[in-house]
DNA sequence: ATAAACATACCGACCAGTTGGTATGTGTCA
DNA sequence: TGACACATACCAACTGGTCGGTATGTTTAT
């Protein structure tokens, strides 16, 4: 779970770039990005400070680069998660938003979101990693638009919404659900949240509010 | 829009301690907490470093006095707003939820949140700083729990969920918007997210999908 | 007179980033 | 095959500047 690798059983070792793309994933999601100091980034990563700026030309650099293997590490997990093997597309667009609601559990750094996390801090001040930011979370919850988009076909579901803004809509209650579980040091407000997601998409989709 | 004073038209002259505040607020909103220098914080109020410890003992407290100023802010903001005249309770929480929508506009940090954004960056570091965020946010939702109760018994609505996760679940929404907004530099995002709650909301109360 | 409300000058710690190297390949041409 | 040219990966020490916080004033209201 901590890992960010994409591929599964990648035989070389770790390079001092992978470790400190690594490292970023791990301590930014605990301390912010402007916490983290390059020190504790490469302590972290057992990389010598040399190191880092011979692969990254800024700590912000490196910020990038995790937000981009961030985004690999998701489509990665979700698109082999079990619910992706269902047959109707439905079942696969709320197989997913379950699996993240079961998420919700442990220590809070390790379900929240880097790329929500990254750009808070850096929106206004780093436009380039608000920019990967960006990239990161819609990278990730485009995947779910065909998904969406062939349920309603199959269901005769329309409504006064797009597909994309559904998927958005999924990250932005997670992002929140996030927001919330950090404020109190605990996933049972987050869960809640995504109750509520799962029986809005539920409802829009004309199945009961709650599963048999 | 930008002031946080609770009164409307304080006669007296805004101490140092005010002008942190406010100061606090609006820098923090931009540029996060960390990033934001005691300093900065002094040049924005136009106050010297001497006044800032006089009042704070540290920057950390400043930033626990903000997230109370801005619960207090948000609560006489939308305790006085129009749509708390309605007669039905759920109007007043449709009425909130469509003005908040409506509050999605200009500027991103004019309308982002500064305990979301600061829990962010504190919750794993700065214990005070943490539940001072907890509480401005769980403050604030806590006030439309009446409402949303009322307007369960009113309209004969029950189902598996209580007042006070919806309550909360609007804030996630919120919350989630506004990352979103900043991921963009825009809001457009944001209100489809805002829409889709009131759509949710609209639906548990067995409205029409949509405004007529 | 006295105490609170400020202001100025300063400190040690820490920060991101630079410097000037070494060790280990890797391609290439005699 | 071997030796030279060059590139990549990494390292330890250092720098200029910024950080949160302090020490010691001065002003102002009562």
């Amino acid at each position: 779970m901590t890992t960010v690798s994409t591929s599964e059983a990648n035989a070389k070792p770790p390079s001092a770039r992978e470790k400190l793309i690594g490292a970023a994933v791990k301590v930014v999601r605990e301390k912010g990005f402007n916490a983290t100091s390059v020190d504790e980034l490469c302590r972290e990563a057992g990389v010598t400070k040399g190191a880092f700026f011979h692969h990254f030309p800024s700590k912000t650099d490196l910020g990038v680069a995790a937000a981009e293997a961030w985004k690999l590490h998701a489509n990665d997990l979700f698109g082999h998660a079990p619910y992706m093997a269902c047959e109707d597309p439905l079942d696969r667009f709320l197989g997913y938003l379950e699996f993240r609601r079961n998420m919700l559990d442990g220590p809070v750094p390790e379900f929240t979101c880097l790329a929500g996390t990254m750009v808070q801090e850096s929106y206004e001040t780093l436009p380039t990693l608000r920019e990967a930011c960006q990239d990161s979370i819609w990278g990730h919850a485009l995947t779910l638009v065909p998904d969406i988009e062939a349920a309603r076909d199959k269901h005769g579901v329309d409504g006064d919404w797009t597909s994309e803004s559904l998927a958005l809509h999924t990250q932005a209650v997670l992002q929140g659900a996030f927001i919330l579980a950090k404020a109190t040091n605990g996933a049972a407000a987050a869960r809640d949240s995504a109750d509520h997601l799962i029986r809005y998409v539920r409802m829009l989709f004309r199945l009961p509010a709650t599963r048999p």
